[in-house]
DNA sequence: ATATATTTTCAGTAATTATTGAAAATTCAG
DNA sequence: CTGAATTTTCAATAATTACTGAAAATATAT
């Protein structure tokens, strides 16, 4: 197989798999594209390797500069802007659980918070279906945070640093 | 707050936060409503709760069977079909991940397979590049595996149950 | 068997989400 | 400063995805 037809079918999977996670389609073709190029490429590569505009390479670049999975990257000698991606897979893993966690858990569990206290008779099955359910919630998302932190400050950290090399 | 209130509030977050990892939001409403439940419900009572129409409420909950997340159950003395919902969170999300697995990164990694014997020069950046890249997605997701594998099979073994109840 | 209740399907439509492309804003070299 | 290069924005439009409602299929009681 050529590189360039492997990288395409790489771009597609990617782009493919993160729709069905709910990210923009687009959007995770431009990081597969990053991933797998061997040097910084500017919008206009990017606009002419995935065929889209201006502005929909644009918005996907700053998206996922926002996500800090993409870095601006100077090329000396040319006023345009160049990007690359971080290619460290556990990097890129953490960052995105961490991420999701912050913008889409998190207010998620705030609103359960919110939630606890009802009014009316605590013994009905209704009542007693809703706050177990919650309490059940909250409970779970608080052990995989801890998880999480403890994962994503591995590498701060002497024991799980050198435990974590052979895991990655 | 009023109990009605505070399961209007849960399913709709649950439906955003649905939406935001790919599922449908309906489908996530749908989940939500039967977790909150304090007995089983018909297709009628879903329509009335998520005011959605039959086709809707049939093709939701035919999908939440799918993926194991809800059961039907018989209530004596009635034709229609009833569902519930498995709610314990652990075996929810246990069962969430290990279905997309199976169902959206199993896939991937297909392709990923069929990428790695590339022609041309070994040494040159876009070839390294490239095959750094794909074999290391490979071998994030060969260790994520293994763990969801173990975290899966944890209830099934002595050492891991004890463990786990901690966690849980 | 027949009637009736219930579930499933799916073509048409509605709602949502993504993309374009060109104008406006910004940056930067001379 | 000036003007060309570049980036950003966003209204219009396209593409995708979800939903409805009624007809068809299926199941059940008598």
């Amino acid at each position: 197989m050529k590189l360039a037809e492997a990288k395409l079918q790489f771009i597609q999977s990617w782009g493919v798999l993160g729709g069905q996670w709910g990210i923009n389609r687009t959007m995770a073709q431009v990081h597969a594209l990053l991933l797998v190029a061997g040097n910084p490429l500017s919008t206009d590569d990017i606009m002419a390797e995935l065929s889209i505009s201006r502005g929909n390479a644009n918005m996907n670049i700053r998206e996922l500069m926002d996500w800090k999975l993409v870095d601006k990257s100077i090329v000396s000698g040319d006023r345009k802007e160049y990007f690359t991606a971080e290619k460290d897979i556990w990097k890129v893993a953490t960052c995105i659980m961490y991420q999701r966690k912050k913008r889409e858990l998190d207010p998620m569990l705030k609103v359960l918070g919110q939630l606890t206290d009802i009014e009316g008779d605590k013994r009905s099955a209704e009542m007693k279906a809703f706050a177990e359910t919650i309490a059940n919630i909250q409970k779970f998302a608080g052990q995989a945070e801890k998880t999480l932190d403890t994962v994503i400050k591995a590498e701060e950290n002497w024991f799980w640093s050198s435990f974590m090399k052979m895991f990655k």
